[in-house]
DNA sequence: GCCCTGTCATACCCGGCGAGTATCACGGAG
DNA sequence: CTCCGTGATACTCGCCGGGTATGACAGGGC
């Protein structure tokens, strides 16, 4: 009567996504008659317009949109339920029902803290095993929201906390990386505006949830290919000063005196109860 | 496969709560039975043990707990976003699906700031209708989570902001309310000391979460009666300043120099994307 | 020792509903 | 006017969620 089930979440957010029935179902791997019937029943039961169908495929009213938005988040929340309870159970881990956390980082970021965090840790007594989960550029948010991470290294501006709890760790400047020989490599300090825009140089694009931002520069998905390119004098990139540590003979470092600083947080999602959770952020906040 | 179903949790999260599977089934409204099955086949599923079945009720397993905590959240999500959508689509509203936001209040909490801001957003262009909905003592955040409201006044250390997006509105101290004719009343300025450990005036206890802390003060429900209570010289309580406003002759407010300062904040859930809740919260930070 | 009680699990049956196939209604492009 | 492509409807079928009856088992009173 006013309980949804997750199938029907399932459902409508396949349909809300592709807006066409069609190719809903068979992303579902359903048929569409039975997928329409079910989203009438939802609209029926929630006594509200969910789709405009128009000729010519379908669009969302207000209420459609704000169930795309919270019906994601209710199928995080569930999926997240799932995979905590299985890890907690260790029905995953080989070595028997451990304690484990699952920590994400994003891929290529700073080793020198997350090494100081993990041996720290370990030498705790009584403290679990971290799997350490690579993440995309800005995902991190994601991982913790549906469970597959139970705390994550996140990197303010770049990664938003909302939702989350967190502690700060760590705050560095950032730096241009440059092809050593680029006149402007000689500068002691430069500003953001002297990068962002130097025709022979432009800034390479990452890919921000699939798609990348317009812009002259080229299009990379990991920092082995960027290092290439900057070393090759066809881009430049900026990044945390922690970035020193990989940077090869071909590259120059240049502070950047007015980018907004990075503060690298530990954060996690808010509700979380966990024992081995806590000795790690006490951990962490001692470092 | 891998996917809860809303009717496995809400199963789940009952048995854990009652530890008992025919009082879960009758709370469900259903038979024992196909309860019992239904968790096995839950466990079956996850390919966890969810409970130990010790002879004489059950217990839960570490997974158990992981699976309460984590379930009862999607659980809130997914009756969030029903009831979020029917708001959304109008379902409730008798004017027509008129754009509304549901603003949770501690009931009793101080009426000044809350028709400032309930005038200052109505004057507001394009503003949407606002329902005050008091709520009991501490369960704002709940009603955020649930779904019941959009957005909360909280007052920070009563309330934890875990979770939540918040902005500060204000900052007051606290006081003590005694009879007017208390020797403590005639006092310029008292400590917590003085005031939690007076032999004739034990502090009246409030239910928290439908339990009442221990202690020899009165147990009462609403405010009329603490009035009354204290009016009678039976009892004393600590306050927020602004509960100044509802004071009797027969009260008398007496600062607490130590008590810790009370903030209230405008807290709504991270992940909302309202432009009625924008233009609210815009226009709370600037009262 | 006995039986009674309270607990969760098993056996078996039934009905509803979720899902499939076939088809319709309708509008746009040619 | 016909042919697509769209979503909706009609009808059937089989699974599974739910009910009742009963079993297995451990404690407690006598």
């Amino acid at each position: 009567m006013d309980t949804l089930e997750t199938r029907e979440l399932r459902y409508f957010v396949a349909v809300a996504e592709e807006l066409h029935f069609g190719r809903a179902a068979e992303r579902l791997g359903m048929a569409q008659p039975p997928l329409s019937r079910a989203i009438q029943q939802l609209e029926r039961r929630l006594g509200v317009l969910l789709l405009e169908r128009n000729r010519r495929g379908v669009s969302l009213t207000a209420a459609g949109e704000m169930l795309l938005h919270e019906g994601r988040a209710a199928l995080d929340a569930t999926t997240a339920a799932a995979r905590r309870t299985r890890r907690a159970g260790g029905a995953d881990s080989p070595g028997g029902p451990r304690n484990r956390l699952v920590l994400a980082v994003k891929a290529g970021a700073s080793h020198e803290l997350l090494h100081k965090l993990i041996d720290a840790y370990a030498a705790e007594p009584d403290s679990a095993e971290i799997e350490v989960l690579p993440s995309g550029t800005c995902e991190q948010g994601e991982m913790l929201r549906d469970g597959r991470a139970d705390v994550a290294l996140m990197h303010k501006p770049f990664n938003s906390l909302a939702g989350f709890d967190s502690e700060e760790l760590m705050t560095e400047g950032q730096i241009a990386i440059l092809p050593t020989g680029h006149p402007l490599a000689a500068h002691k300090s430069l500003s953001l505006a002297d990068v962002s825009d130097i025709p022979d140089l432009p800034l390479a694009r990452w890919a921000h949830d699939g798609t990348y931002p317009p812009g002259p520069g080229p299009e990379i998905h990991d920092q082995t290919q960027l290092a290439q390119l900057i070393a090759l004098g066809r881009t430049a990139a900026v990044f945390p000063d922690s970035a020193r540590a990989w940077l090869w003979a071909e590259h120059t470092a240049v502070p950047l005196a007015d980018a907004p600083p990075v503060v690298t947080h530990i954060a996690w999602p808010a509700h979380s109860r966990s024992l081995a959770l806590a000795g790690l952020i006490r951990t962490a906040t001692r470092l």
